[in-house]
DNA sequence: GCATCTGCTGCAACGGTTTGCAGGAACCAA
DNA sequence: TTGGTTCCTGCAAACCGTTGCAGCAGATGC
């Protein structure tokens, strides 16, 4: 029923190789030859079939973006930038939930290989090898996830804990729990490790408590075992997390930050508008999406096991308060 | 590179034909010649190219997804939901940003239409003329859009603004200030009109405040005028405004509910998450996007035209509380 | 034993586009 | 006029599957 190639041809008097070339190489046809073809071409409402074409040129124009759960709001931003950064590039993108399965993941992918001229695949939740196998079957970018020979896109979360740890123990607190998240995540991973040195370096006590859904029920959770271990504060792997640990805190009659401080991890847009507003370490997740989308798109030519290390950033907004072991001397006070 | 159909036939020993079969109609090969192909096609690793089958086909079992922005937690529950029951029905999907932009909408769907099924367009901004002409190019379905003649998913937010209102002039409000949003918005218009009527019927005055971007600033710049009609209380067009809002009063010393109260619009994660927390319509998002798959995927069944009503509902939180003329003799006291 | 039917398989056209190759016209220089 | 360019256009193969049709073998019916 729509107008295909020949429909144009006919109509202009031309061969469709004319046609094609009309569109795809437009300096190979004479100017009024392309003139009429593109008249003709508007009045059918022609428009090249991407299937046809990407039979024949191998290219799609399409990319695949695979997250563990759209409707976490860490990824909405990724998801958008990336699309946004896609189009302007002359893709569109599928997006795929793999609702933290790691066989669904997989699955994923190999059914949109053929569909794409690459996935970028973020928080991955499958193990490095099957990701290595995955990327000899289609070009691949990891988000949030270093494996070797993959390229990649991080975001430097173990500085951000870091950062996390060091503003908790300098508000004086040294009884800290960490809320990590799932048992697959190698940001998790990351942020415990960092978590940890810091807080021993720092003289402080880490509890782990974990691992946990990365979600607001997940932190709630978790609210009564972080008064039994008597914590003054608390890093969670996310935003949901501590919004989540702070309202179960709240039921528990906990105060935040009065007794209990809480820093988050990602700096979702909705840690803004909550009370106490959230602290916690930005991610850079919409240059993130636009990262991963250019390195995927110019894989090719840098050759393949480039990576990317974003920047984090501690905000510090109410929901962290000076602990019980304020030094007043070097501290200085609040 | 990756195996075709032809490899998979000459390593079997049969004709493509046949093993074409072997996929499409199982039933009409050979029980043991359909053991063998499969066997050959799992060691070769072979896929059907859908871009092939499509061409010839007609079918290329992927639908497209078209929302105003991706990064709305309004939409994310939607795309998750259609996502999965695409998925579950062997559809993948395609995601578009249109960036509340109608020619981007337009030009999206346009593009998208020759690789995909059918498209989902959510709360479109295009006249409804465009949207029939569209219609005319690729099956449709619409979100939150009344269009004679295209299919269409609709949320009763009519029901939902008057029991928002009414829920309001119940607790003793008479000056109330509705939040509308974008100006293209066929659901901001119904909530008006609803608004309007409800306020009219039960003696309140209803100020319009807006068109207003849906999002939390759109929300906060309003916290100035909301107070200058001497408003006590708000309806917003959505959460994000509500919560934006409840920021600016924040800011301006005025307590919410203590002064103002405010009803949200969505229902959307985080405004149980906030403090305090979100008084609002929920809308049945996820129930939104699963139907909307299956009303376009069925579409040539049923015929085109059919409509769907989902019922909205009111949640009571802790953003709302009795106005200045709470009616201590009818109403009961609180 | 012959005609008929059934079940499986092969053949070849087809879908819409791209692209290497070749041919033709127009141009220039000698 | 001839030979060599340069530009443009047409031809046909190719991409990877699907599907209507025909053929063939074996089984069945009489």
């Amino acid at each position: 029923m729509p107008a295909t190639i020949r429909d144009v041809a006919r109509e202009a008097g031309v061969h469709v190789s004319t046609v094609s070339r009309a569109f795809s190489a437009p300096g190979m046809v004479g100017p009024d030859t392309r003139r009429r073809v593109l008249a003709v071409s508007a009045r059918l409402g022609y428009r090249p079939n991407p299937a046809a074409r990407a039979l024949i040129t191998g290219r799609t124009h399409n990319i695949g973006l695979i997250v563990a759960d759209i409707a976490n709001p860490f990824f909405a931003p990724l998801i958008r930038s990336a699309q946004r950064q896609a189009r302007a590039r002359g893709y569109h993108i599928f997006v795929g939930d793999t609702d933290e399965d790691p066989d669904t993941e997989q699955e994923l992918v190999r059914a949109l290989a053929k569909q794409v001229d690459g996935v970028v695949l973020c928080s991955p939740r499958l193990p490095n090898r099957d990701i290595v196998a995955l990327c000899e079957e289609t070009p691949l970018v990891v988000v949030n996830r270093l494996v070797r020979g993959v390229p990649s896109v991080l975001m430097d979360v173990a500085t951000g804990a870091r950062t996390a740890i060091d503003h908790l123990a300098d508000l004086g607190h040294r009884e800290i729990a960490l809320l990590s998240g799932p048992h697959a995540s190698w940001t998790s991973r990351q942020i415990r490790r960092a978590a940890s040195r810091t807080a021993e370096r720092r003289g402080a006590r880490l509890t782990v408590l974990g691992p946990n859904p990365p979600t607001e029920d997940g932190g709630r959770r978790q609210a009564g075992p972080v008064v039994e271990a008597g914590a003054s504060a608390v890093l969670a792997y996310n935003d949901l997390m501590a919004l989540g640990l702070i309202e179960g805190l709240d039921e528990l009659g906990v105060d935040v930050p009065g007794r209990v401080s809480v820093v988050g991890f990602d700096d979702i847009a909705l840690s803004r508008l909550t009370r106490p507003k959230l602290t916690t370490i930005a991610n850079p997740v919409t240059a993130a999406g636009h990262a991963a989308v250019d390195l995927l798109l110019q894989q090719p030519d840098t050759g393949a096991g480039a990576s990317l290390m974003l920047p984090t950033d501690l905000v510090v907004r109410r929901s962290t308060s000076a602990g019980p072991h304020t030094s007043t001397g070097t501290g200085g006070r609040r």
